[in-house]
DNA sequence: ATGGAAAGCCAACACCTGTTGCTTTCAGGG
DNA sequence: CCCTGAAAGCAACAGGTGTTGGCTTTCCAT
């Protein structure tokens, strides 16, 4: 049985009514404007209930964002586990998708706000480029902090690529920013050197 | 005169003391925990003050963080509008040293805290990084975008060695970081070639 | 099926927020 | 030096927050 299959119905429920109601309200007004009562009473839950699973709404968005976009971008990795150019290239891609539908379809106003919800995408990215890295045998595996370094560089660069091209630059493809990124990337000698070493073409 | 000595010696008297009253709690106890009334108090300033100059507490984070970074980096930078091998070493290293510092002289426990301090401290990178480039003649200035993307990876590239230094290898020097940071950097087409026609020496 | 544990509901609390309308003060131009 | 308008003080408000304790409902393991 799966772990998530073995909590109590109610619990799994309770969430996913939470979540939905928070994602909904989201479509609706800035992640500032939305009160712990306006979730609640969107997902028809009592409020004390709210606190039973989240110790504040900033907990239900870390959630909720991570889970969104975790599934997202699992849906579209042709392997699920390793360092290769075409997960790099979904990576890239799919985060470029996350970022660009937070401006169009959510009402986060604030610049600060789109940071909280990117840095929870970032979370789930370093993990799965860890994770990813972890496993293979380049070069940097040899040197954990090497390859901790490289990752955190090569995390962020897309992030910073990303998250530009969503922002200041809307008119551009997924495509066209995978192509431009990934010079880059492999201008970096760590990086280039582990993409090598793992590349299956 | 300075713009911002025009501005009434009460307002500049004010906003002082409730930087001063922010970065004196922020020493003892997490930004989540600081309330307006407690920044007040300390700042010895009614409390309705408080919102004619900050609509929150984030906002004077915001100021406040801004600020002491600006200063700091400015401080520090050999030439402070040239995108020079020597300003972007000072730059990786007074990142390094102000994020170390926010673990250690401040008490933020929470990792989505920093995150916001540290999304102020990169518009302050962002905007020097644009400037440097803006005035130079490098092949980037033919395309704008090309330019800026790369301000955006570069930057973000800094920002997670940086941040992943302070944070996981705080036995580390700040030398250590620029001296293995910069072969990724330069390894990167677009900056090398930027750094390559600016570089004096 | 059933008893107990876990989850949810409810009301009430002390507190913080952001705003308003008013008065008092004082910095700085004339 | 004095006047004035901007800035600071003040009190009170309608909200939201996070927590508590007691109660009812629902699940699920025996």
């Amino acid at each position: 049985m799966a772990a998530e299959e073995r909590i109590d119905l109610r619990v799994r429920r309770t969430r996913k009514l939470l979540q939905d109601a928070f994602l909904q309200l989201m479509a609706q007004k800035s992640f500032q404007s939305i009160t712990v009562q306006d979730i609640s009473a969107a997902a028809m839950v009592n409020r004390s209930t709210f606190y039973d699973h989240f110790v504040d709404k900033y907990a239900l968005m870390e959630w909720a964002v991570s889970e969104t976009f975790r599934e997202q971008l699992m849906a579209r990795l042709p392997d699920t586990d390793h360092y290769t150019v075409e997960n790099l290239r979904a990576l890239i891609m799919t985060m470029w998708e996350y970022f660009g539908g937070l401006h169009g379809q959510c009402q986060s106003a604030d610049e600060q706000e789109r940071m909280l919800f990117q840095s929870q995408v970032m979370n789930v990215v370093i993990k799965v480029l860890s994770d990813w890295l972890a496993t293979g045998s380049g070069p940097g595996a040899e040197d954990p902090i090497t390859r901790e370094l490289a990752v955190a560089v090569t995390s962020w660069a897309i992030y910073g690529a990303s998250q530009y091209w969503a922002e200041k630059n809307p008119q551009g493809t997924g495509e066209e920013l995978a192509d431009r990124v990934f010079p880059i990337l492999q201008g970096m000698p760590q990086t280039a050197c582990l993409l090598r070493e793992n590349d299956p073409s």
